[in-house]
DNA sequence: CCTCCTTAGTGTTTATTTGACACTAATATA
DNA sequence: TATATTAGTGTCAAATAAACACTAAGGAGG
């Protein structure tokens, strides 16, 4: 089936860099392109947009098909429009940028006979595209939004330990922060639950879990309220 | 001339919310649209996308056709996919919002036979498409900003009083500011030229006019210095 | 030329926020 | 029971932000 317009229209996609924190790193998810062009290369997930589609679901779409991964915390990034970004012809991408906690999404097999696989954030292979400058991009967005909304929390499972709450801080803005002041601001927020439970297989002293709260949170942002770290 | 795809395609445009400012208010500048949908009503200025062309371009070139505006100010928004948007088709808008100094650019009979006009901020009428939505969103955006970035140059004439820049920040964030703080705090960031020039025409003492110096402030960007007022 | 009106320009004090800093408590393991 | 590891907690100093009012300059009008 084709398709005919009264004048050429370039081509519309929408990519996801998805962001990851384990233990050690914050890592990025990327697939391996199974088609020319850059067959073989690395590549952010994403596909070309669906007419009825918004774009926001067509990123999720193709994420849940290229990776598994579902339900993940997405927003807009910016648009990458330059003629001479594909090789073959004029595509318009729209970036997106979505946070997911590895434990509760293990690396999933693709679905569709590309591979998957999570890169640590400083060791990314060159990609397909401009999709390097898109990954850039992204990292700048993620640690700009970070110092001014409490976002670290969509990497983390539901129940943590602030320890883990600073260390996600800490890899994305790739600095060490006070322990002391780190709790004390981010309590200060009250935007945590501070929950009845500790942390279980520790081999030391177990710390207590919290919970965000996001109808507290979000009654807080409709309240003009700043949440800057 | 018809084109041919083998996937239906949306159809993609740039739209532009530009943001003037004279001795009064805020204003946005609209074009009247003179063909369905919507014929007659007010919209933002933009238009289609041609293959081959950024859409940056794109926003710039339809601003300068339909308003005769040219070398302004102008970032990417947010790029809105709703399906529904457009009444006749899925149309994906990439927005833009642009900011110039109403002396420099006065409101220019449109070129294309549509009529363009500024509007007061507070006093806009309903708009074709989504645009009100967007125009919302491009507010916001200016509001949350300019306190974290010098901006408020580009709505000025090249040469300023510090008040008729106190009067940028007051409008765009709809509070009034204390003289001496502002003062101290824009003066503190030294990106500002303090010239050997005051101002004439003025019923009263004359101020002192500054400039704003864009080479000293890349420099600062550049070494990640904050601009925040 | 004198008065009045309008806006320019300038510092200090106080309150708030940020940043630096070190020890005791709890639990698991050897 | 000794050791190792992380949890959890408060104070003080420095920097920043916020409140606040008068004198100076110049134009307009009598």
């Amino acid at each position: 089936m084709n398709y005919t317009y009264r004048h050429a229209r370039p081509a519309v996609t929408a990519d996801c860099v998805v962001f990851g924190l384990d233990e050690e790193d914050l890592k990025v998810l990327l697939v391996q392109r199974g088609q020319e062009p850059f067959q073989g290369h690395w590549a952010l997930p994403g596909g070309f947009a669906v007419v009825g589609e918004a774009l926001e679901d067509t990123a999720r779409r193709e994420l849940a098909e290229e990776t598994g991964l579902k339900d993940v915390f997405l927003e807009q990034l910016y648009t990458f429009s330059d003629p001479q970004r594909d090789p073959r012809e004029h595509v318009v991408t729209v970036a997106y940028y979505a946070l997911v906690n590895l434990s509760d999404h293990p690396v999933q097999a693709a679905t569709d006979a590309r591979s998957a696989a999570w890169f640590c954030i400083d060791d990314i292979p060159k990609l397909a595209f401009d999709h390097d400058r898109i990954l850039q991009t992204a990292y700048e967005r993620l640690r700009g939004k970070i110092t001014y909304q409490p976002i670290g929390f969509e990497l983390l499972p539901e129940k943590f330990p602030l320890r883990m709450l600073q260390g996600v801080y800490e890899k994305i803005l790739d600095r060490p922060l006070d322990k002391r002041n780190f709790r004390k601001k981010i309590l200060s927020m009250e935007i945590l639950e501070e929950l009845d439970e500790i942390e279980t297989d520790v081999g030391h002293r177990a710390a207590r879990l919290y919970r965000f709260n996001k109808r507290v949170y979000d009654d807080k942002v409709k309240q003009g309220f700043i949440f800057e770290l």
